[in-house]
DNA sequence: GTAGGGTTAG
């Protein structure tokens, strides 16, 4: 092939640039090493620099020289450009390409996320008979790691022993984690002790972290502590993150309050370890202690890790701290970091900011759309969220399949049926996407608010996949809203099969027999509770006021302020009493969750909240308080009348969704 | 003479 033939293939818009017929005269000169010069310098960042050094070195005949071919398909591979199709153009036109070559293309496929690609690639080489070395097998190690492909994964190991590779490190601990990714812990474990004499500690890191993903933590434990001779800072780190994504976490603390030396890596994984056990209380204040270390500037992970909590607290000041942190050191706010942010905002309530920030991501991609539509759907804004989506569409966008759960959540939470029907056929029609399960659930849910709950049951047994214990439970939702006791029982007794340790099922069967007056079944829910063991979690409420989040507990008192948050509670509630208010916690509502608790002078916690809140607030500020679970009928009819007696708006946002409260109406329209 | 490994990825 010449390389006259090379310039044909090329798709024309992206031509290799035209050399003019003067400059040719001196480019054509330009040798090897100052091509490869501007290749590795000028080209990895601008397109236009790419394509002429590629059009120079085509005619300078320099092209098939594997140095600069190589640097050329890298080049043009490189994620920035994102269009590896055309660097694979270039490889083709490459003869005869050597290993470093193919390797280059290999790893492109990884990088562009067409790992199968990889392994195809890989048997063409092979069928050329070029050798491949040892770089050719850790990237293909991670290939198989990234599509599971166990077979093709064997295959090549067989293939990296014949080639006498297995002693190369890197290729082992890229084994290690493909073996523990598959499940297959002994197999990675092989792999780690056929280097007995050189005791790698990367290789031990990668099985600490193989045992941990398998939930093998006391071998993770035993390899840590007694055949690691020398660690490093990975080896714990490994060890921490490890315990905390397990839920061990006052193991993990303990570990990390060992370490001599921390990085950003260790904090990070204990925030993420807290968020993930759904202490996002403990996640704050080791970050605030990572401040006061002052050791470390926060980067986008842990800052993104950070925003979580702050959403799911409601600590919107300390949100906002690291938005204008953000702000001060200039971290570019890429997509993840973007969506984490308005996130925060819409669900501390502050829609406002959150579209602010929406509109200042200059890059928006899909996260970042379906992130403010989500919040829009939050807030029971499904004329806007449906808006935002056709906009969204004008950008020439695709959306996907959380684009369609947020706008379907919209749908369902405003009744409107017939737009999300079409919202939901226009998915696999238009779009291509295969309704998953929990776009189910939303139609589920659809239906079963606006009352449909034929329909609703009909959804689910005419589902193509399984439904799951949150489809049923949208079902068993809207038997309570709508009072059907029938379809309720029916439900409810799938439901505590499905998910026999959830008290939040029994608590909702609870409830639907408790409206309906049979009091003899709400007894028997509560004794199949204590039968089975089941946990209940108590109702926590947390206000944030002054940058600090405040918890409450029913029927708890460590709180320091608890005696005068008592006292504001009993005025208000004897101030509303006076405005027509009475409690109706004893006969309508039955939560266990919280009930069992319930005396006269243990109110649920967003009760407390909020008389701290009218405590430690000017009159007429809004308050805002998130809730754990779902917030009860009781509270919901208390927290109205309140927002008209006292003329402040309060903001709750409880398990399921928002709440917001003014002059005596709610958003949620009633229906949670 | 060209290039890699582990621990976070919300």
């Amino acid at each position: 092939m010449s390389t006259s033939t090379t310039t044909t293939n090329l798709p024309h818009h992206i031509k290799p640039k035209e050399v003019s017929a003067e400059s040719t005269a001196s480019t054509s000169k330009l040798s090897q090493k100052t091509i490869l010069h501007i290749l590795n310098t000028k080209c990895t960042t601008s397109l236009q620099h790419l394509k002429q050094a590629h059009g120079v070195a085509l005619r300078s005949g320099h092209f098939q020289d594997h140095y600069v071919a190589g640097a050329i398909v890298k080049c043009y591979a490189s994620q920035h450009f994102s269009n590896f199709g055309f660097a694979l153009k270039v490889f083709d036109s490459v003869w005869r390409p050597n290993v470093f070559v193919w390797n280059i293309v290999i790893k492109g496929c990884l990088e562009n996320n067409e790992a199968l690609s990889c392994i195809s690639y890989y048997c063409k080489m092979v069928a050329m008979n070029a050798r491949p070395n040892k770089f050719t097998y850790s990237i293909l190690f991670k290939a198989c790691t990234l599509v599971q492909a166990v077979e093709e994964a064997l295959q090549i190991h067989a293939h990296v022993v014949k080639n006498q590779f297995g002693e190369d490190g890197h290729i082992r601990s890229a084994g290690i984690q493909m073996y523990a990714s598959f499940g297959l812990v002994e197999e990675a474990r092989r792999m780690l002790d056929e280097a007995v004499e050189s005791n790698d500690v990367i290789c031990s890191n990668a099985m600490i972290d193989g045992y941990m993903k398998c939930g093998d933590v006391e071998a993770a434990k035993e390899l840590f502590e007694k055949h690691m001779p020398s660690k490093n800072i990975g080896s714990w780190n490994a060890m921490v993150s490890g315990l905390a994504r397990c839920g061990m976490l006052k193991e993990a603390r303990e570990l990390f309050d060992g370490m001599s030396e921390k990085d950003e890596i260790s904090w990070s994984a204990m925030v993420d370890g807290y968020i993930k056990g759904g202490c996002h209380k403990e996640a704050l204040e080791i970050f605030n202690e990572m401040q006061k270390e002052n050791l470390l500037s926060p980067r986008k992970f842990i800052l993104s890790s950070v925003l979580a909590a702050c959403a799911n607290v409601g600590a919107v000041d300390q949100g906002k701290w690291v938005h204008a942190y953000i702000k001060r050191n200039t971290i570019q706010l890429d997509a993840v970091l973007g969506a984490a942010l308005l996130d925060m905002y819409a669900k501390c309530g502050r829609l406002d900011m959150a579209w602010e920030v929406f509109e200042n991501i200059k890059q928006k991609q899909i996260s970042t759309w379906n992130a403010m539509i989500g919040g829009l759907a939050m807030h029971g804004r499904a004329d806007d969220a449906i808006e935002l989506f056709s906009k969204m569409q004008r950008s020439k966008l695709e959306p996907n399949g959380v684009t369609f759960l947020n706008v379907l959540n919209a749908c369902a939470h405003s009744g409107f049926v017939d737009k999300g029907l079409n919202f939901f056929s226009s998915m696999k029609k238009f779009y291509g996407i295969e309704p998953e399960v929990e776009h189910y659930g939303c139609m589920v849910d659809m239906f079963g608010r606006a009352g449909q709950l034929e329909e609703a049951e009909q959804l689910i047994n005419s589902m193509p996949i399984k439904p799951n214990a949150a489809v049923w439970g949208a079902l068993l939702g809207a038997c309570r809203i709508h009072g059907n006791v029938e379809m309720g029982e029916r439900v409810g007794r799938i439901l505590l099969e499905l998910e026999p340790q959830n008290s939040g099922r029994y608590a909702l069967l609870s409830n639907i027999y408790a409206k309906a007056g049979r009091w003899d079944d709400v007894e028997k829910v509560r004794m199949l509770m204590k039968e089975r063991g089941v946990k209940t979690s108590p109702g926590i409420s947390m206000v944030d006021i002054g940058g600090l989040v405040h918890e409450f507990k029913v029927g708890e008192g460590s709180h320091p302020q608890m005696k005068e948050v008592y006292l504001m509670l009993e005025t208000i509630i004897e101030k509303l009493q006076m405005e027509g208010y009475s409690p109706n916690s004893s006969q309508v509502l039955f939560d266990i969750a919280e009930e069992e608790k319930e005396t006269a002078l243990q109110y649920h916690s967003e009760k407390l909240a909020i008389a701290f809140g009218v405590l430690n607030t000017k009159p007429g500020t809004t308050i805002r308080v998130t809730k754990n679970l779902r917030t009860c009928e009781d509270c919901h009819s208390t927290i109205k009348i309140f927002s008209k007696v006292y003329e402040r708006d309060i903001i709750v946002r409880d398990r399921m969704r928002y709440h917001h409260f003014r002059n005596g109406r709610c958003s949620c329209k009633d229906f949670w």
